[in-house]
DNA sequence: AACCCGGGGGA
DNA sequence: TCCCCAGGGTT
């Protein structure tokens, strides 16, 4: 289609069509505004909703998000998923809070500079907050242009990305980018879906190259097949006086900065009783011990599938051989960030036993 | 450029 | 099952 209507169209669109309702629409704060993005990264706005309600609540400005325990923050965003994110949404507050006196910059430029805040989010804060001329870009930006443009072109290669990020720049209505923005990615998410997009609703619909030539369901289109990777878990709760050993995930792995029971790890699939067996070598279980084995828990991350078992037993003493672990009451356990696996086992398991 | 990083929901 | 979601960082 033709590109100069394009917006046009658009905001009529928006204006007369679009009743989307979210609690950072029409935001000027900011902090707000980052934090809403970032939450949002790679994730549903409704599974974000809450979590982002609970940080207002518990840090309304960025100095007191700065100012927090760190840990406290990961217990706010457990079961969120890509915890980087997290880590990174504390050094950047405490950038903004000391470097910046507690203000947030006002330029692309330099809101890119940021940890946690790549071309997406410093154009969604610029264009939202600032009003500044930088159009954002999706994974709703790149179906609506790849399909209402005809564009097979990869949207997950480095050409493909210059091309859809020029055109977006080009569509862009400069005079009142936020509305533009917020708009395309509404139309986006409700009417342009990824599955049974509803065509018939379609503003485009005449001038959608995608619907004329029957591509809406082969666009966009993705280059790449991701691997998946399978491990096996074995989780290993001793408990002594009603106490668990626990120690935070750190090093290059999943889950960094979560926490976990003592683990024995395998590429395949094992017999648990070897499992056991190897326990006992290490001097975590003693062999007269009775454990209680869990049936699998089975989580799919993006590039891993972890299949999860938990071993729990008493034992009378705290071994020296958990001497890297702390032990902690199940009070205290409430209050670590666990990767799901862990939570829906205490949950199914642990408080069904006491 | 390729790869890694979670968890949930829809079809 | 597979795919997608208001992506970004590291190697």
């Amino acid at each position: 289609m033709n590109y100069r209507n394009f917006d046009r169209i658009l905001l009529h669109w928006n204006q007369t069509q679009n009743n989307r309702q979210m609690p950072w629409k029409g935001e000027k704060n900011p902090y707000k505004i980052w934090l809403s993005e970032v939450i949002l990264q790679q994730t549903r706005v409704e599974q974000g909703l809450r979590y982002y309600h609970n940080f207002i609540e518990n840090y309304p400005t960025v100095t007191d998000l700065a100012n927090a325990e760190e840990k406290k923050v990961f217990k706010l965003w457990e079961g969120l998923g890509y915890y980087s994110r997290c880590k990174n949404l504390i050094q950047t507050a405490k950038t903004v809070s000391t470097e910046f006196n507690g203000k947030f910059p006002d330029t692309y430029e330099v809101i890119l500079k940021l940890k946690g805040i790549g071309p997406y989010t410093a154009a969604a804060i610029a264009s939202f907050a600032f009003d500044l001329p930088h159009a954002v870009i999706d994974g709703n930006v790149f179906r609506v242009l790849s399909r209402i443009f005809g564009i097979r072109e990869p949207i997950d290669t480095t050409a493909g990305k210059k091309l859809f990020t020029a055109l977006a720049e080009k569509l862009l209505d400069k005079e009142q980018p936020g509305l533009y923005n917020q708009a395309i990615m509404d139309f986006g998410a409700t009417v342009c879906k990824p599955s049974n997009p509803l065509c018939n609703k379609c503003p485009f619909r005449n001038k959608c190259v995608a619907f004329q030539k029957g591509l809406i369901e082969t666009l966009p289109v993705k280059s790449k097949k991701i691997a998946v990777r399978t491990r096996y878990f074995y989780y290993f709760l001793p408990a002594y006086r009603n106490q668990l050993p626990v120690r935070e995930r750190l090093g290059r792995d999943i889950w960094q900065h979560l926490y976990e029971f003592p683990i024995i790890e395998t590429d395949a699939e094992t017999d648990t009783g070897k499992i056991i067996k190897k326990a006992v070598q290490n001097g975590w279980m003693d062999k007269a011990a009775t454990p209680c084995i869990s049936p699998v828990f089975s989580q799919k991350l993006s590039h891993q599938l972890i299949k999860a078992v938990f071993i729990s037993y008493k034992t009378k003493t705290r071994d020296t051989a958990f001497k890297n672990y702390q032990w902690v009451t199940p009070a205290v356990l409430q209050t670590l960030p666990f990767p799901k696996t862990i939570t829906q086992y205490l949950n199914r398991f642990l408080a069904s036993r006491e």
